[in-house]
DNA sequence: CGCGCGATTGAGTAATTTCAAATCTAGTGG
DNA sequence: CCACTAGATTTGAAATTACTCAATCGCGCG
């Protein structure tokens, strides 16, 4: 038996699934690895797979014109990743996504994905609620990310991802925060002085 | 005849269906109207309607501690508008929805939704389109927000959306692009000279 | 156990904002 | 239909937030 139940247990918190819908649903899925430091999606390639991490951490970001990082998103055990619009659209990827721990993820590719959807409605359920969810959650990136400032920022995800802290080093946190990793250190350490 | 086959043309782009299913689709929708300046979504009001319009204009802000606005999405013909997250997850919306021009819209509540995703399998596969679509488009407005210099979402911004700088007044679209309304002002005249 | 990456610290800097005032424009009531 | 006024845009100077650059420090991994 492979590491297959974590997404079953995962796609049964929105849809139930008998057991032969799910040993199909699950039968989509390939296992894979990946290594610390190594890239899952690269800007430019199209990215195929939509990710569910078993075990590990990543990080997705974008590189602007003068070499900046910018984290897009951050996801350990039992997120989704992918370069959304480039998936969504089969279009070239603008983000890399590299793997900050050694990971094991379940990949589906884009043609089974539209597979799955279209052979049963439980599926497409599925797969929209995943979509409602990644819109919700980037219309409150995107808003925390105009309104709060640095320092808010940096207290809203403390207490919000807490766990995160502990997964990526600092100066991803302060890309993901939309702040130089100099400007994160003075902000914790002003905090601890206080 | 109402003005209901804006949206069946609409949807047909994404899934094709019957005359029967376009009947059943279209009379989940009510017709209503916006006066200018009126509210159609307001902070700490749960979301309960997804909105398409038929004609006009809206805008969607944030107002932060400061009273400083943030837009977050700007709409017009043919575009939908709602405050994704608070909708979704049927909670307090952070959004004010405003009609900046007199608007004709389809409007349709969250139960009803459910109800067509639930009765047809096309339905669910139009609604999951529309949200990868609004999860894609958040993430490049994202990218585009923290990646790209004031200077930059302004041309990107005058490529894309040619039209909507003839709907929407100044302010607007300077709070659109993530900076004051003077420093707009001042990039446009910068243009202009040379 | 040392090398190199990541974190910290400080000084100077740049992009954008804030504040303030003048000017322009469009909607409304008389 | 014009005059008035509130709202919108422009302009300039001062201020602020967060960044860049540079140097030092610390510590985890090979």
């Amino acid at each position: 038996m492979t590491n297959l139940n974590p997404i079953i247990e995962y796609v049964n918190k929105f849809v139930h699934l008998t057991d032969k819908e799910a040993e199909v649903f699950s039968a989509y899925f390939k296992q894979a690895k990946f290594k610390k430091r190594q890239f899952i999606i690269q800007p430019n390639f199209v990215d195929k797979y939509k990710y569910f991490i078993l075990k590990g951490a990543v990080r997705a970001y974008v590189v602007d014109d003068e070499g900046i990082e910018h984290t897009v998103q951050l996801a350990i055990d039992e997120w989704w990743i992918s370069d959304y619009n480039s998936y969504v659209y089969q279009q070239p990827a603008s983000m890399f996504v590299m793997a900050i721990e050694d990971c094991d993820v379940l990949q589906i590719n884009f043609e089974d994905e539209q597979h799955l959807k279209a052979m049963n409605h439980k599926f497409e359920t599925f797969f929209r609620i995943m979509a409602e969810k990644g819109a919700a959650f980037m219309q409150r990136r995107f808003i925390s990310a105009i309104t709060d400032s640095a320092e808010e920022r940096y207290d809203l995800f403390m207490e919000k991802y807490p766990q995160m802290l502990n997964r990526f080093p600092q100066y991803v946190i302060a890309s993901y925060l939309g702040m130089t990793t100099q400007f994160l250190s003075k902000i914790r350490n002003q905090k601890a002085k206080s």
